[in-house]
DNA sequence: ATACTTGCAAATACTTTGCACTCCG
DNA sequence: CGGAGTGCAAAGTATTTGCAAGTAT
């Protein structure tokens, strides 16, 4: 798992990229954080200006540095896999808070099953569950 | 199963709303096709304005008529299992093919007994397997 | 009849691009 | 240095909204 900027360096370089301060501050923004959209990603990082960070953004999905995750109408960003733990997500209807949770691998194994009895070659997958939060089953 | 314009009339009865011609038209052309983007959806509905054709489906959306995908980049949109049998897809990364299969008791259960452990309610879920399809893993 | 919808056009919001200047290696 | 990357402003797309006119029940 890569979480350093020299990680980074070394990551983009393996692709023919360079580190720049740009891309170190949108990395930075993503790091540790909820999915957040690419509206909360450019406030986040004030001195990027907005067409760098959809610049950083694109060429991070490219490297799979970055993916996307449909939560509801909009889309929302986050680290992928290589940058984090593979992990999936419950969305709450309600409140609309994203909460992760980690690898199952009884689940994995299900899903590369299913592939492979559609002559399919899994190579990644994305898993939403919707429904509502502890919190929000009360109210 | 919900299939003809009748049943459609009356599910949006049910929540107050009335079938009118750019209605059927939209879910018309969402019929039977595959998921396709908003962009597509607009050309299939020729005769109805662009505007209301985000309206119709904004309202079908709202009454899970209608969902959302990410597909790659973009979203498609599809009918809800509601009026389509609930399954998920497979997405070819280098042809970009939408492939469905139909419901796995065996995936759902464990989906929704991970949704428990976290005491989350499930409601509904979301899944893409991307990967290979069997004529790209040749060449 | 009459309340709800649509089409059209204008307003917004979201993304991408061209270019001169700056930065990374 | 020299090519790749950035900021800025402008061009494109995508989506939403106000309203007069048309429709469904």
């Amino acid at each position: 798992m890569v979480t350093s900027p020299p990680q980074l360096r070394q990551h983009l370089k393996q692709h023919g990229q360079s580190l720049t301060k740009a891309r170190r501050i949108v990395f930075a923004a993503l790091q540790g954080a909820e999915p957040q959209t690419m509206q909360q990603l450019v406030i986040a990082c004030p001195s990027i200006d907005r067409a760098s960070v959809y610049r950083a953004v694109a060429l991070f999905e490219k490297l799979g540095i970055v993916q996307r995750l449909q939560i509801g109408w909009k889309y929302k960003l986050e680290l992928s896999d290589t940058f984090s733990h593979h992990h999936h997500h419950l969305t709450c209807l309600k409140c609309g808070r994203v909460i992760p949770f980690g690898e199952d691998k009884e689940l994995e194994n299900k899903l590369s099953a299913i592939a492979s009895s559609q002559n399919f070659k899994m190579q990644g997958h994305q898993l939403e569950i919707q429904g509502l939060c502890n919190n929000c089953q009360k109210s």
